[in-house]
DNA sequence: ACGAAGACTTGTTCGGAACCTA
DNA sequence: TAGGTTCCGAACAAGTCTTCGT
């Protein structure tokens, strides 16, 4: 095995973004095989180079603000601790001293972990102790129902209702011009709960009568009279606010001013399910207090509430675990929410970093990962066969792991989960991917493999491990599921997951990506800032592209293509004017007016700048209508190998993350420029 | 061994603020 | 200065993966 022909990496689908999940059968191009894809090479084996840098890279002072987020109003409780907070935990580093060689590698691993050790959750499996103290101000309560009285129609005559029972009716009301609105199945789950709570005998018998648009009126009059309240309305309005949610936005954890996540208790409403989601339209019912678990340190303040009467669920003292509070979801009861401390805490940053350090442990694994996949395509076993190209999936594609899912959830598939019907095979080798993952967002790829692969698939798709044919609808890989594959896993690497490859490919596709550019523009004409972004951004696509992360085309898309069109057709036109004036005014070789040529000439330069700009924007704007560059910079690519780059190309980290992005990504800031992933 | 519980990360969308531009 | 974009953060749904209980 191992031609050495597939450790060609990722494919990379330049073309073609798919439309969301409309089924389309579009024969899109295959892959754009374009220039790039060679060198498989620099990202192998980086045994080479690699960090001595990783001395510093991670004794971040890190912490940031929190302090301002802090509720300067109010002296939160006496506190004596909040200015204590922000500074070095984390004593200092170990001694340098590395031996030599690959051992010396080693080592600085093992020092990162020992720095990291304790709290750090994915290096701290099992009953591993997250804070020694914990305090907070629990969760904020969405305000009561306050009843409108608006009337909606039954039947065309207006119905009285109970609170409650306009309360239902509003949400759906006020979600009239949306999708749902077409929908069956939210439709009649709507209608179930609203049945409900009507009760037996209630007037309205039956959804198709009701007329809510009273209501929806009522609604969008709202929306626009808060519009138009002035400044010093709203200005008064929000500082209420802030006072009234400031001492719920930071929690003290071991004694630092840490900032709270998610601290406001989900409100009532219709559960919006994505995709085909069996309980879209249900009613998510109101929390109280009795429904929340809240985590805090002993002997800390119980945090308060706003129902007299009532207690919290159950008051925990977990130390193993960062949440502040949860409750279970009232329409999924296997779900829960929770409360946690949010992306800049010292919880986020310390498992964001181990999260990448286990993904660059990957990548000195990689090629004996790759072997030895490829060696099990030819396994006797059918088992090892399925998983050695599930994982060449993983691997190759970046595919998500996927686990088994209910029925009352959107059928969706991932890697494991894969029906027969989501992978054609076409000629030459080539693999066709179609279905729905994530979020029912549409995974649609053609892919060449490896002809072993190739025949194998040709195999799973026929007939089961013992030979019984398949359907459609059956599982490619009926031999394992996720669960199976991950523990395989944890025998080539600890702590190993189908997760790390996705964070590994994404992270060493950047890393090649903007060293092939630097490369590539070494010698040439300085560039500017913003095209060094429109660079850095063009390798961001990419790496979105590998991760499928898609976006809907904005409503206002065709409509902003078009004034791209017109705008430039102005231009165009202002330009034949002014080249067809400088002809006159050259061949009237008029009265010396040389000052006027020379002028003109300029402006016909001036105007094809614009013109090139314009283009340049309506090309982007195009391109990137349904790809989110976002979910990548946040969650797979490594930030030290955007932070080093930015050092060695005099870009400022500013242009790259925003404000959010430098907060959560402040650990990695002081990376040395030579960092490579 | 296996399914359910539990906890944490990843993902898209939405609404408001900031920013442009005519 | 209104009106439209773009940018961002909040919201919360939907994954992943480990642990727990039987």
């Amino acid at each position: 095995m191992s031609d050495s022909d597939d450790d060609i990496p990722l494919v990379k689908r330049l073309a073609a973004p798919p439309a969301k999940s409309t089924p389309k059968p579009t024969p899109k191009p295959a892959a754009k095989p374009a220039a790039v894809q060679l060198q498989s090479k620099p990202r192998d084996n980086g045994a080479s180079k690699k960090k001595q840098e990783t001395e510093d890279e991670d004794d971040d002072e890190d912490n940031e603000e929190s302090e301002e987020s802090a509720s300067s109003s109010e002296s939160d409780d006496e506190g004596s601790e909040s200015d204590v907070p922000l500074s070095k935990r984390r004593k200092s580093k170990s001694p340098g001293a590395a031996s030599t060689g690959a051992k010396r590698k080693r080592a600085t691993q093992q020092k990162e972990s020992a720095k990291r050790s304790r709290r750090d959750p994915s290096s701290s499996k099992s009953g591993q102790l997250m804070w020694k103290t914990l305090r907070h101000s629990g969760v904020l309560f969405p305000p009561e129902y306050e009843p409108h009285g608006v009337k909606m129609l039954y039947d065309g005559k207006p119905v009285n209702l109970t609170p409650e029972q306009e309360e239902v009716a509003t949400m759906f009301a006020v979600m009239k011009d949306t999708d749902y609105m077409k929908k069956p199945v939210f439709l009649k789950n709507f209608w179930e709960g609203f049945k409900e709570i009507l009760g037996k005998n209630h007037a309205i018998k039956n959804l198709d009568k009701c007329d809510f648009t009273p209501i929806y009126d009522w609604h969008m009059a709202q929306r626009e009279a808060k519009k138009t309240m002035t400044k010093e309305e709203k200005d008064r309005i929000k500082k209420e606010k802030d006072e009234k949610e400031g001492k719920y936005k930071v929690a003290y954890v071991d004694g630092r001013c840490e900032p709270v996540g998610n601290f406001r208790v989900e409100p009532p409403g219709l559960f919006r399910g994505r995709g085909e989601h069996p309980k879209m339209g249900k009613i998510k019912r109101r929390i109280y207090p009795r429904d929340i678990t809240i985590n805090i340190g002993e002997g800390e303040a119980i945090p308060e509430h706003p129902y007299p009467g009532q207690t919290w669920k159950e008051i925990k003292h977990d130390h193993t675990v960062t949440w502040l509070a949860y409750w279970k979801d009232t329409i999924s009861s296997k779900d829960y929410k929770y409360v946690f401390l949010g992306a800049t805490s010292t919880f986020k940053a310390d498992s964001d970093l181990a999260k990448y350090e286990k993904a660059r442990k990957l990548k000195d694994l990689i090629v004996d990962v790759r072997k030895n996949y490829e060696r099990d395509w030819e396994n006797s076993d059918h088992k090892k066969r399925q998983m050695g190209v599930a994982m060449y999936f993983i691997d190759k594609l970046a595919l998500r792991a996927g686990h088994e899912k209910d029925d009352d959830e959107a059928d969706t598939v991932g890697c494991c989960t894969l029906k027969v019907e989501n992978v054609d095979l076409e000629p030459n080798n080539k693999v066709k991917f179609d279905f729905l993952g994530k979020d029912s967002i549409r995974y649609e790829n053609v892919v060449e493999v490896h002809p072993t692969v190739y025949k194998n698939l040709e195999r799973f798709r026929k007939i089961d491990a013992t030979g019984k044919k398949k359907k459609p609808g059956d599982q490619l890989f009926e031999t394992f599921d996720a669960q199976d594959l991950n523990k395989e896993l944890k025998n080539i690497m600890d702590g190993l997951s189908v997760k790390v490859f996705r964070t590994y490919n994404a992270s060493i596709t950047l890393d090649r990506l903007l060293a092939e550019l630097e490369e590539s523009k070494m010698g040439a004409a300085a560039q500017s800032v913003d095209e060094k972004k429109a660079d850095y951004d063009s390798a961001n696509k990419e790496v979105a592209i590998l991760c499928n992360h898609q976006r809907s085309v904005p409503k206002t898309h065709t409509n902003q293509m078009e004034k791209i069109q017109e705008k430039l057709q102005i231009l165009n036109t202002e330009l034949k004017e002014l080249e067809e004036e400088l002809a006159a005014v050259q061949k009237g070789k008029s009265d010396g007016k040389k000052a006027s040529v020379e002028s003109l000439l300029s402006k016909i330069e001036k105007k094809k700048q614009a013109i090139f700009k314009v283009e340049l924007q309506a090309r982007s704007k195009e391109d990137l209508k349904t790809v989110a560059l976002g979910t990548s910079k946040i969650n797979y690519m490594d930030p030290r190998i955007t932070v080093a780059w930015c050092k060695r190309n005099d870009v400022p980290i500013e242009k790259i993350f925003n404000k959010s992005l430098l907060g959560k990504f402040n650990w990695a800031m002081d990376v040395e420029p030579s960092f490579r992933f």
